[in-house]
RNA sequence: CGGGGUGUAGCUCAGCCUGGUAGAGCGCCAGCUUUGGGAGCUGGAUGCCGGAGGUUCGAAUCCUCUCGCCCCGACCA
């Protein structure tokens, strides 16, 4: 069976998106709930719940089922394609982590009780990273030792470990998070800007192939220090911080690629930066106001951990150079809750097609009946074959059972076959984003599902 | 970490005030009837009532302690 595609990407070099299996909703490990758990407050949280996505294992912590598990994976792909296209190489580095480095930059001290700390057999004081700052300096001054390596940027995409007092909003605010985290490492500030803009639009490719819109906004650098940095938000009518942002930043994103330095001249901020006075404050006509979540932020930083970790390279003089640095955050698991706030209404959910589980929910509305059965396995096979991944929901269920668990889950198109429309030769084809449907053969359904 | 809630069946919840040995709806299992947007009827299974201690002849219910979870705030990707 084919199980792989070309990446869609123009680039040729890319990976290949592995292609998820069909899948018979009789089998297949997807717990739906009609009511929604008492737990769950915003959207995100209770549609993943109730669309058998995740289950909670504590204050959190959640398991990813299937069903969650095939959209992280896809978002996933997407933000390495995206690094790996931009030039970062992937590494993985390990959950947890000695202390003893975080004493070389200072922060085992200061970083606060958010830090989960653990001590191993031996009594050694180790902990569950809360961020790879450390880890990658050490790894980056123990092998390269000269200018002319550079310049690099590394990324992985790990969990970390947050103890956060209060989390709350599902997979948007746990402890515990995929993240994929890049570092880069110049010799020199404007090498270090040029990483800094690589990785800009790289995250603005990255979002749209999403189906999102982001908007970088300036950030405060806060405690990491630094002067470049931008917070990447999303827009969501549900977002947790209010946004203000220039109409301009729209006209210039149907562009494509953004110029940094064209950008920086554009007002954007969250609300808790929202100045009214500001010199570059559009006027209300021109000052978009939404809502927005954070799910990117990067940052330069310089020197701060070079220095204090030895990260140095040998020079052009030959003279020790201390690496400028800067590192690039993208919230993989919490993209997953922040496309749900993104894309849903009052039935479920409304996956864009490129992060969704399956592309194809096939509905038979009467398993049992020979030519619905009949249909429906040549669709399934034939569609399958094609490398459309496609869920079949061949459940002994009510209509009305199906079409809900199919309106939750939101697969971008749902494929019905009933009696009714099969003795007219028909099927239905529906979109589950603008909620089209359409009568049409077999025939013309799958071609337009395999395009 | 401050403040406020809450814990009873897989899910949503009633019962607690006023102690007498556990319920409803949905879900699950079986059967029949249904069948194009979360069906109807009949029958059935499921609970150490979060945990520990105490009061009492008797505790889901009252008291004490404890743990989990949720909300507001502070914090954060």
């Amino acid at each position: 069976m084919e199980r792989w595609r070309p990446c869609p990407c123009p680039s040729p070099c890319l990976p290949r998106i592995p292609k998820e299996n069909p899948m018979r909703l009789s089998v297949f490990f997807m717990p739906t709930l009609k009511e929604t758990p008492a737990e769950a407050q915003i959207a995100s949280h209770r549609l993943m719940l109730r669309a058998g996505m995740v289950r909670q294992s504590a204050a959190g912590i959640y398991s990813w089922l299937p069903l969650g598990w095939k959209v992280l994976r896809k978002i996933q792909q997407i933000v390495r394609e995206e690094q790996d296209a931009a030039g970062a190489q992937e590494v993985l580095m390990p959950t947890i982590q000695s202390a003893d480095i975080w004493r070389e930059s200072g922060r085992y001290d200061a970083y606060g009780k958010e830090m989960l700390r653990i001590t191993d057999r031996h009594d050694r004081e180790m902990l569950y990273g809360p961020t790879n700052e450390e880890l990658i300096t050490q790894l980056f001054r123990d092998n390269v030792k000269s200018y002319r390596e550079l310049p690099k940027i590394l990324y992985h995409i790990q969990w970390k470990f947050r103890d956060e007092v209060r989390p709350r909003f599902g997979v948007m605010r746990g402890r515990e998070f995929l993240m994929k985290d890049s570092y880069s490492f110049d010799v020199d500030y404007e090498g270090a800007k040029r990483s800094y803009e690589v990785m800009f639009n790289a995250y603005l490719k990255t979002f749209k192939r999403m189906g999102l819109t982001a908007i970088p906004m300036q950030a405060d650098p806060g405690a990491i220090g630094g002067n470049l940095s931008h917070e990447f938000h999303i827009l969501a009518e549900t977002g947790e911080s209010g946004v203000f942002y220039d109409i301009a930043y729209d006209e210039l994103a149907a562009k494509g690629e953004i110029d940094l330095d064209a950008l920086s001249r554009l007002y954007a901020v969250t609300d808790e930066k929202h100045d009214p006075n500001a010199p570059n404050v559009p006027p209300p006509e021109r000052l978009k106001v939404a809502r927005g979540i954070e799910v990117g932020h990067i940052f330069y930083f310089g020197t701060k951990y070079s220095k204090a970790m030895n990260a140095v390279v040998a020079g052009p003089d030959g003279n020790p150079l201390v690496v400028e640095m800067g590192s690039y955050g993208i919230g993989v698991s919490r993209l997953v809750g922040a496309i749900v706030e993104a894309f849903h209404d009052d039935r479920g959910i409304k996956w864009p097609e490129s992060v969704a589980p399956f592309k194809v929910g096939l509905i038979n509305l009467k398993v049992g009946d020979s030519a619905c059965d009949t249909v429906c396995e040549d669709i399934y096979r034939r569609l399958s074959a094609a490398g459309v991944e496609i869920l079949y929901d061949d459940r002994d269920e009510r209509a009305g059972v199906k079409f809900a668990d199919m309106d939750l889950i939101g697969l971008p198109w749902q494929l019905v076959a009933g009696p009714k429309g099969l003795a007219a030769g028909v099927v239905e084809l529906k979109s589950r984003h603008t909620g089209e449907k359409q009568e049409l053969s077999v025939e013309s359904a799958l071609a337009r599902l395999c395009g």
